[in-house]
DNA sequence: ACCTGCCATGAATCGTGGTTCACAGTTTTG
DNA sequence: CAAAACTGTGAACCACGATTCATGGCAGGT
């Protein structure tokens, strides 16, 4: 036996992968996905097209990675902003608002991720954000449904609807919403507001709550 | 001089032009935008490929043609069916049950035209489809406000958010509606119920135009 | 019938972008 | 320091699909 993988390279090995990572994800972020591809994305990581294959057997898989790792990192935001709301009614423009407010902020990404197509293959993968967006939605519905603040209902057909709403308002081709900070956070909150109004929470009711939380345009 | 273009020969140029159109969209509605390629549609029409292009300069032309006629005619189906109807609030879930009804009958060509990606050209192209579906709601919103059938809101706004609503929860890749025709009868039901909410009609009311709104599962 | 163009054809060409691979450079161990 | 095992490189290879074009017909006029 003559060599042993050290601790400092796999160090230096998962921070190239990291690497690859981030640079794909600043692709699809700046030219959707077709921009992620082999030979630019290398080039952003600075290291060579042929690279890029030892760390990912191919494109899809590297494409399913960011995908997942988006995915965590977006329902785990959305979760967090709920479980911190005081009850599960306002538990709903928490999330709902913290989906907006973080797809506005990198929506071409978003867009990539969840509506922009591709070849089927990756199609598929990016089922993955799409589901766990709309699954977080999901279950907060439930909750609120439970405790009798909505009217019954098809609580993964509002979700889907919802994430399809929110997107198609705030990132889709025909929004306006500029980067003017201001008209952000009006597109927001007429989206949260028109959400909260499609589960059966009545409008003087919603736009309470809309109010009621904060809706900051904070960093993460 | 020795050749006039006659009106036969007009005819079946016109024809297979025609035939070509057909052929793609069956293509779209079958496999996507990715299965709308040169061979294959020329296959269907029964040509050889070259002659696609003695019909359209590119494939972008070819699609981009597709779409406009794709988009007349639903964004006329919608209008045929809320002037039908007794008054602007009525108007609404004609109008909404109408688009959904037809994308749900053919589901992956709606699929392709509004969300499927594709290279940034026909992306753009398509958004003539979007657009005009969109226009259509916001058209049938703005009136309903005016009678003061709806809170005041940005027509706009609701309107795309409400073309994503259906589109996700009706053919989105999270949508379970099954060709059965009862389960697709009570999604659009769900849907169109969802969306006026959305736009400020209480859970009661709503309900109430829904089953009004004949929502028979008409063919054209 | 016979020129004169338009029309149709489909094999060949081109461009694009993912993937491979023989070779060069590094690290680890003895 | 040499051998062994791994990692990085980038030019070459391939597949796929749009587009072109030389060629073979067909229709229109004389």
């Amino acid at each position: 036996m003559a060599y042993r993988r050290t601790e400092k390279v796999s160090r230096r090995l998962a921070a190239r992968r990291d690497a690859i990572l981030t640079a794909a994800r600043f692709a699809a972020n700046e030219g959707g996905m077709e921009a992620v591809q082999i030979a630019p994305v290398a080039e952003r990581a600075v290291i060579a097209a042929g690279t890029v294959y030892r760390y990912f057997p191919a494109k899809t898989d590297l494409v399913a990675e960011l995908a997942t790792v988006v995915a965590e990192q977006e329902s785990a935001a959305m979760r967090l902003a709920a479980e911190a709301a005081p009850g599960p009614l306002s538990a709903l423009p928490a999330a709902i608002a913290t989906f907006a407010m973080r797809a506005l902020r990198a929506r071409r990404l978003t867009w990539a991720m969840l509506t922009e197509p591709v070849e089927a293959e990756v199609d598929a993968v990016r089922l993955v954000y799409r589901q766990s967006i709309a699954r977080e939605l999901e279950t907060r519905i439930r909750a609120a449904i439970n405790d009798g603040h909505l009217p019954a209902q098809d609580a993964a057909l509002s979700a889907a609807a919802l994430v399809g709403a929110l997107v198609e308002g705030l990132i889709g081709p025909l929004a306006s919403a500029a980067d003017d900070p201001a008209k952000s956070r009006l597109a927001v909150q007429t989206l949260t507001l028109l959400a909260l109004r499609a589960l059966g929470i009545v409008d003087a009711r919603a736009r309470g709550l809309v109010v009621q939380t904060a809706l900051p345009l904070a960093d993460e």
